[in-house]
RNA sequence: GCCCUGAUAGUGUAGUUGGAUAACACGUAGGAUUGCGGAUCCUAUUCCCCGGGUUCAAGUCCCGGUCAGGGCACCA
């Protein structure tokens, strides 16, 4: 709604300097006032053109205000120093929003543009930890977010089987005896309460023991780079059997806990492939045709004309390739696959990520675009999977799925045992994505259990005033539960409706949605929506509180209001991969 | 040492085209339920790290500090 009342505003102003020959700025600024009592648009435009006219900015508006024409969405115009502002006709706002908003609300229309977006990404050498989350967490909400702003999205999982780090949960199988249970993986999976049974926890485990031998046995390297020797050169297919196992093993513990979370990817890449289908090779001999590489002891590219003292080394001495040459030819494979290639990538691959940029620059392919974000550490110091210091994902979700259970137990006690379960976990799911999409990515942020888990600040809340729209929907006997869907048409809406504060604001808020979602999808940036589910919650329980609805003059009206409120609610959750129970 | 990021009420954060009275949540202290769920609402409280500069206008841009985190591998 907002998009049509801008461009109305934009034109009475355009019209208005047209009539006074004034010079028409190419973008005439508009935005919000700081108080809806001062307008509902207003613009700065008197203040953009004052130093050409050399007028004051006040004399100016003071000559556009002779000259404006508003339609009739605006009530009226005022000018308040060289601001000027617009004031709604709630009257009709209203009646056109709640015809307009449907349940797909806050889809924009398609750009036609196809978007990679890798992101998580984390080694297949042991479970998700918190520091990996926020990778996950921001990425699959930005695929949701780019997905409604009218992209098609790709989202992949660049898959490391090629690492030094599988290599030596190989070389602990193989040299060290150390096992996988398969039965006691099968066994978590039939009743979750072992967590160290899980099958990519079990590898962790081993991981963590490899390293540990590997730093007190030195000498037993070479047995490491002689099996990322031989699966490289995929001479052995035994040997590429057990890397392979390894990998996917992991892999399967990974995906239960992603799905937990609503996070789901549509593609799962494995480098080797880029090494045995001769892209690396190739990409390698391409770069040297570039002249920007020296090859004293071993390959690599030199960056210094490019402001990068570090050079990119392309392969070993032994001849394997390292995981940025990989990644650099994965990335080259990516930029075919879609218009623009995005990455969401830890802080401490911002210099790797430039290496690689520039070495795609050279070779004439797209260069990713990155979101970094920072990590997350605990009070007592960073994580760690080398050295086994982490809380792991499938932790953090069973504590706050059992903390969830807990409060709704106290609350609820009419619920049966599976629905508690069920809304345990949409509460404790939903908490843990809030907590990490509210801030942006650039904070650092120190996991403290109260602070991710607590309902009363965050998530809880809005997905409260969604169960009780729902009630109060379901009361009024026209809506449907399971469908979540209100049979009443928008012509019911009483003609003597006269919209109070809250009722307004409430309006304001859902006409906003659409814009948060473009905005939000051009930043990149996924916590504004995170803000904004939490405005329009409040937005609804100041209405709820303050006005009846059920059994009022104008029931047909607010009924209508309360059933856009609650799609606008739901929606902007589900653009976080926040699920808005019906009850709670 | 060089490079990158952060610093905003007691706490955690928003504030990205420079614009009006810096927003939200928690905390603390009060208050609200004869009506649809109190996981709610209302009131009070308190803030732009320091020093310069640019501008009609700076939390926002520029320069110089301080503190915190990260990067500078034949690791990923």
């Amino acid at each position: 709604m907002y998009f049509e009342i801008k461009n109305d505003a934009l034109k009475s102003i355009k019209n208005s300097l047209k009539k006074l020959n004034y010079e028409i700025p190419e973008d005439i600024k508009l935005e919000f006032p700081p108080n809806p009592k001062m307008g509902d648009l207003s613009t700065t435009v008197s203040f953009q053109l004052a130093k050409k006219l050399k007028m004051s900015p006040m004399d100016i508006t003071t000559k556009i205000m002779e000259n404006i024409e508003t339609s009739e969405i605006f009530d009226r115009v005022k000018s308040k120093g060289p601001y000027i502002n617009f004031f709604i006709n709630y009257d009709l706002f209203s009646k056109k929003l709640l015809e307009t908003v449907s349940d797909n609300c806050g889809k924009l229309p398609s750009t036609g543009k196809k978007i990679v977006l890798e992101h998580t990404s984390a080694n297949p050498n042991g479970p998700l930890h918190i520091g990996h989350i926020r990778n996950s967490i921001i990425g699959d909400s930005l695929k949701r977010l780019l997905k409604t702003a009218g992209n098609e999205v790709d989202t992949q999982y660049y898959v490391n089987d090629m690492g030094r780090q599988i290599a030596m949960i190989v070389f602990g199988m193989e040299k060290l005896g150390l096992n996988i249970d398969e039965d006691l993986a099968e066994n978590y999976k039939n009743n979750e309460n072992q967590l160290d049974n899980k099958i990519d926890h079990q590898i962790g485990q081993l991981y963590f023991k490899v390293n540990e031998y590997i730093n007190e046995n030195n000498d037993q390297k070479i047995e490491v780079d002689n099996l990322i020797k031989t699966y490289e050169s995929g001479s052995n297919p035994e040997k590429d059997k057990v890397f392979e196992k390894a990998v996917n093993d992991c892999l399967t513990g990974v995906k239960q806990t992603l799905s937990k979370l609503n996070v789901v990817h549509d593609d799962f890449i494995w480098e080797g492939r880029f090494v045995r289908n001769g892209d690396v090779d190739n990409l390698v001999k391409d770069l040297i045709a570039t002249d920007y590489t020296k090859a004293d002891e071993v390959l690599c590219l030199d960056l210094e004309d490019f402001g990068i003292e570090k050079e990119l080394v392309l392969r070993r001495s032994d001849g394997t390739s390292l995981y940025s040459t990989r990644d650099l030819a994965y990335h080259k494979w990516k930029s075919e696959q879609g218009d623009s290639v995005l990455d969401i990538l830890g802080s401490d691959h911002k210099l790797a990520i430039k290496q690689i940029s520039i070495a795609l620059n050279l070779l004439d392919e797209k260069s990713p675009e990155v979101i970094f974000y920072e990590f997350i550490i605990l009070p007592e110091g960073s994580m760690s999977t080398r050295r086994g210091v982490f809380i792991s994902v499938d932790e953090l979700i069973e504590e706050a799925i059992s903390r969830a259970n807990k409060e709704i137990k106290d609350r609820r006690v009419d619920l049966d045992e599976e629905e508690i379960n069920k809304i345990s976990e949409e509460i404790g799911i939903g908490a843990i994505r809030y907590f990490i999409s509210k801030v942006s990515p650039e904070k650092h942020i120190t996991f403290k259990w109260d602070e991710a888990l607590s309902f009363e600040r965050g998530c809880a809340s809005i997905q409260y005033a969604h169960a009780r729209a729902c009630k109060l929907l379901e009361k009024c006997g026209h809506f449907d539960l399971n469908e979540e869907k209100l049979s009443l048409s928008s012509d019911k809406i009483e003609d003597n409706w006269n919209l109070n504060d809250s009722e307004m604001d409430l309006i304001r808020t859902i006409a906003k949605f659409p814009l948060v979602v473009e905005e939000s999808a051009n930043m990149m940036r996924v916590h504004p929506i995170a803000q904004y589910a939490q405005d329009l919650a409040s937005a609804f329980n100041k209405f709820y509180k303050s006005e009846q609805v059920l059994g009022c003059e104008i029931e047909s009206a607010r009924l209508l209001l309360v059933d856009k409120a609650r799609i606008a609610i739901k929606n902007s959750l589900n653009l976080l991969g926040v699920a808005a129970p019906t009850k709670m």
